[in-house]
DNA sequence: GGGTTGACCTGTG
DNA sequence: ACACAGGCCAACC
């Protein structure tokens, strides 16, 4: 099952990194099924307690409404695993999971 | 099956 | 920075 495997990969995020809808649906194999991947993530139950916080969209922001309760949770949460946001932007180039720009650069 | 909606992405002006 | 358009794909009515 596709959602399947965009949970198993949300899993795989590191601590401290965040990795973007469009990232997880290549790696998932939709090349262009960005979407699919925050519906999968929507109907996430708490059951399945993944790190759906470490999961943004490409310009580097939170998707989720300010000021909602569930972008809060998100932030609270990225902060406290050493994720930097700034009027809530991250720098992919610094936390993003694939782009690390040593990786991106050298071959990593 | 058709139409709408949504935690999206990219390009253009 | 903002607005718009075109393209994805799954879920829902």
């Amino acid at each position: 099952m596709t959602k399947a495997r965009i949970y198993a990969l949300v899993a795989q995020i590191p601590k401290g990194k965040v990795a973007t809808y469009g990232w997880i649906a290549e790696r998932a194999g939709l090349v262009r099924g960005a979407r699919q991947v925050g519906h999968a993530l929507s109907v996430l139950q708490p059951k399945h307690d993944l790190p759906w916080h470490r999961v943004i969209n490409a310009q580097g922001r939170v998707s989720l409404p300010a000021g909602s309760a569930a972008a809060k949770r998100q932030i609270r949460r990225l902060r406290r695993e050493g994720v930097a946001i700034k009027n809530n932007r991250i720098d992919l180039k610094r936390f993003g999971w694939r782009l690390s720009l040593d990786e991106f650069l050298w071959g990593g």
